[in-house]
DNA sequence: CATCTAATATCAGGTCCTTGATATGTCAAA
DNA sequence: TTTGACATATCAAGGACCTGATATTAGATG
């Protein structure tokens, strides 16, 4: 049962939304010099790390909505940074690919953002890392509908 | 020094992205029957805190700049929720108050934003709560410029 | 009193995200 | 083989955020 000593409730969903603000308040400060989004960073290093991957397979890795993704792809595209080719095999895919322009920009941006995270993990403390880290999983797993 | 067995940089940022983004798609879902979005949700309940408060506080208040607040007014006071008034004392401020409608709702609304908050503790864990929360306010502190 | 600075509101343009709808391509099963 | 389910891409409209620019008001300072 309660009583009047119970501590007030902690708004996590306060203090989840203002350090995933400031973080990407941050990396968007730090990209705007090379005129690279957050997003689009991201949808960069996916595109480097997987070559060839499409549209939903882009959307589900960051979550969003293939219409999204597509809006930030158009962008990157339109930006020189990305290709989009038909696949070989397969009649409806496009493979999105880098151009040399985009892996220059992501090699500079690269350094920028993990600076960042650096910030980040120093703020967590080494002792605290992995407790953190799993209990912003078990948040997320337990907020996302199976 | 380093060596091999040095565990691999945790990628905080994805963490907290994930968390946050299973956050307020919950919200999203459970306050889409209302007719209201994650924002106007939390407007409106800043409105209620504050009686008359202006869109510049509200602003400051939810980490978005004048313009996106103005635009989530806008529409609330559009669908009825809200009215604009003019301040007695000052020529510029505006002052925001709810309306009969905007009242009822918040009070619907809250009660399902009770409810993902409640989710969102348990998953931390009353033993974790409070360095769960110190961590995360660590982490906005330290990336949010001074 | 005049001026300068800061706060407030707001217009304009752009990015990223959403839901909803639609067309096309693949593949398996009837 | 045709049907039907599913994946993929894409159009359209709208919400929430951003930067940059512009007026207006308040208050402090010369």
């Amino acid at each position: 049962m309660s009583n009047a000593a119970d501590p007030p409730p902690i708004q996590f969903g306060y203090l989840l939304k203002r350090a995933q603000h400031a973080f990407r308040t941050r990396i968007d400060d730090a990209l705007r010099p090379l005129g690279l989004t957050a997003p689009q960073y991201a949808v960069l290093s996916a595109v480097d790390a997987i070559a060839g991957v499409s549209n939903a397979e882009l959307a589900r890795a960051a979550f969003v909505t293939p219409q999204a993704m597509q809006g930030v792809l158009a962008n990157l595209e339109r930006d020189g940074l990305l290709k989009r080719t038909a696949h070989p095999d397969h009649g409806r895919i496009l493979r999105n690919e880098l151009t040399a322009e985009g892996r220059q920009a992501l090699g500079q941006a690269r350094l920028h953002v993990q600076d960042i995270e650096g910030l980040l993990s120093q703020a967590v403390g080494q002792e605290n890392a992995a407790l953190f880290a799993e209990a912003l999983a078990r948040c997320a797993d337990a907020l996302t509908p199976a």
